[in-house]
DNA sequence: CATTTGATGTTCT
DNA sequence: GAACATCAAATGC
């Protein structure tokens, strides 16, 4: 009995579980580099997984949108953990949003995923989130994302290497393909160019009419 | 299409 | 007491 062992040890039809380094280099790489991967939930109602299509950048102590500007607390202590963390945090009272951290430890800094491409469990999405009307809306927010996926509190501190919840190696994206834009609902350092998507994909989130969009410069 | 508003509770000033 | 890395519904073009 090698395979098959339990549904949460189910092998993944995607790539690899990206290693702790991979999280290390500067957060703005990072961000750029997870469009691709593919995020995948267990969970004892099944597994949900998507394509990531959108994310932001939070560099850390001295970003001043991030949220470990006010220190190492209970609440931004799984950023000071080390790369390849979870940091999974409550936004306005009611809706999860998911972060990745990024840099060596002691560094606060993380990728938060804004929006995926629903690859497995659809149909456990949907009944996850019956208010959505179309598939391109179960998961191109942040907070969608993670009600469709199944990522609560439950997760926040746990490494992203093994279920339940995996960042795996995906297809490769061209520079052409990436549009840059400035992040997205917050106030402070509002102007800073840290938002990452994909510039034909139907399932990112709505971009503000005003906002700068430029392609991509490695 | 764009813009506004209410819901909800934790964190921080 | 205010702010908040949001969402869905409702309103105004």
């Amino acid at each position: 009995m090698t395979e098959n062992a339990a549904p949460t040890a189910r092998r993944s039809r995607f790539g690899a579980p990206l290693p702790a380094a991979f999280f290390e280099p500067p957060t703005e790489l990072v961000a750029r580099a997870l469009l691709g991967a593919v995020l995948e939930c267990d969970t004892p109602e099944g597994r949900a997984s998507g394509r990531v299509v959108e994310t932001e950048a939070y560099l850390g102590a001295h970003d001043e949108a991030c949220h470990a500007v006010v220190g190492h607390t209970p609440r931004t202590a799984p950023l000071f953990g080390a790369p390849g963390t979870a940091y999974v945090y409550l936004i306005y009272g009611m809706h999860w949003c998911f972060n990745a951290v990024t840099r060596p430890q002691g560094h606060p800094s993380a990728v938060l995923v804004r929006a995926l491409e629903p690859l497995e469990g659809v149909a456990l999405m949907r009944r996850r989130r019956p208010r959505a009307r179309r598939d391109e809306d179960l998961t191109n927010g942040p907070a969608k994302l993670c009600a469709a996926l199944g990522i609560g509190p439950e997760h926040n501190g746990r490494g992203l290497q093994r279920p339940p919840l995996v960042l795996r190696a995906g297809t490769p994206v061209d520079d052409a393909a990436v549009l840059v834009t400035p992040r997205i609902g917050i106030t402070r350092a509002a102007e800073l160019p840290l938002r990452f998507l994909l510039r034909d994909s139907p399932f990112v989130s709505r971009t503000p009419p005003h906002f700068v969009r430029k392609p991509y410069a490695a």
